[in-house]
DNA sequence: CCCTTAAGTGTTAATTATACATTTCCAAAT
DNA sequence: ATTTGGAAATGTATAATTAACACTTAAGGG
């Protein structure tokens, strides 16, 4: 038997999740209301604490699909916050999540349960302990990490238009994108299917609808392409 | 009296820290022989646990401070690692913080205490539990990092030759540099403070030594300035 | 005073990013 | 059948940035 770390002190590790959608202009957060103390009513990021047999990654999946129903959600761990007096009941370090999902397909059930709802990320309501501080930090991540990394797409439906695409990157981004620079950015990189199909719902004309090209763009990367935008 | 989180699941919380020097041409990290078990004897990060009244950055500077007995050191917190078995002591979750220090001035009685010794990023000795990705990760942040803000001059002494920034941004991005462009971005940034002062050691001709002026890159940050290099 | 060694220095070409306006398509209304 | 409204689709010219590249200078040591 190994020895132990005695006398050390140990604490509470939370995990709390930004949950990510978009619903064609906003980008949105997930946010319940905390059904219990402390600050019971108000409003709350999605968390839970961290159990024994779970790394972080399995808690916060656990966490996740409490919430939402999903299994394989897009997430990455995000940072640790540890003020000692950050929640009031008790010392808890929390490691904060954020997850990128299709806001239509997540089990409305389940977060109904949780009196959560979707609030736009320029409109966000008071927030309790340091969560408005995880939001943020969140925002800056995503804003780096979509312009690296092809992670747009988990945030809308898998047949997309370019429209979609181009006001997704606008509200995460914060600002204006031209049209058809845009567009050609977009098909220099070489990683969408254009399908034959279009959507009517946004003009009489119809606008193509895209697809993702995952397994494309994974053997674009062996060979050294790097998704910039 | 507030309720507390009854029944959750406590856990130890470490911190171990990646100390990162530059001595020359070698991107240099500083490990110590741990004296304790488990894995007595073998390399590992420095570490040590999250006491009650601290938060990460505290025990991550009073931790940097044991092994350096440098007060201020840049430093950034990089992950949390929480698989159930990296440590067989004992459930453990770790949060690694990088650091990066001047080679030459931390305490050598201190470092000698702890039988630390630097070693070049490029061989790297054993290292026990989960280290070597702390590591890695470790790298590829650092990496990121200083092409996007001045960190690299907390690698140098305060006075240093182009050629050794230029080493210095070598050694950290893996990969050789024009020695015409690179001093041609480094000037265009005007950061940089030229001393009438040389170095004499690196040739009969002496190079000039510069110094990063840090008020006026503050003062250029907030002009919209943005370092990329 | 000649040799050695690293320091210092600019220009051109290539690539990438930006700015920008017109035509096309379709359905609905007449 | 024709017109009309509204978003979709499309390319080029210019500016800005990045990348490639080689010779001269300075000073100490032999």
């Amino acid at each position: 038997m190994v020895q132990k770390y005695q006398l050390e002190d140990k604490v509470l590790l939370a995990v709390d999740c930004i949950i990510f959608g978009f619903d064609e202009e906003d980008l949105k957060i997930l946010l319940i209301k905390r059904n219990f103390e402390p600050e019971k009513g108000k409003w709350s990021l999605m968390g839970g604490f961290l159990k024994r047999h779970e790394n972080l990654n399995m808690a916060a999946n656990r966490i996740l699909y409490q919430l939402t129903g999903i299994e394989q959600i897009y997430m990455e761990q995000l940072y640790a916050f540890s003020e000692v007096d950050r929640d009031p009941a008790e010392r808890t370090i929390s490691v904060a999540y954020y997850a990128l999902i299709n806001i239509k397909e997540h089990d409305k059930t389940l977060s109904d349960k949780h009196s959560a709802k979707w609030h736009s990320v320029t409109e966000l309501p008071d927030l309790i302990f340091d969560h408005p501080e995880m939001i943020i930090k969140a925002m800056k991540r995503l804003r780096r990490r979509v312009s690296s990394k092809p992670i747009g797409f988990e945030l809308l439906p898998e047949k997309f238009t370019m429209r979609q695409l181009q006001k997704l990157y606008e509200s995460i981004l914060g600002e204006k994108l031209d049209k058809r620079n845009f567009i050609n950015k977009i098909n220099a990189l070489d990683i969408l299917i254009k399908l034959e199909e279009k959507d009517m719902n946004s003009s009489r004309k119809g606008s193509f609808l895209y697809q993702f090209d995952a397994e494309k763009y994974q053997q674009k990367v062996e060979e050294g392409f790097s998704f910039k935008l």
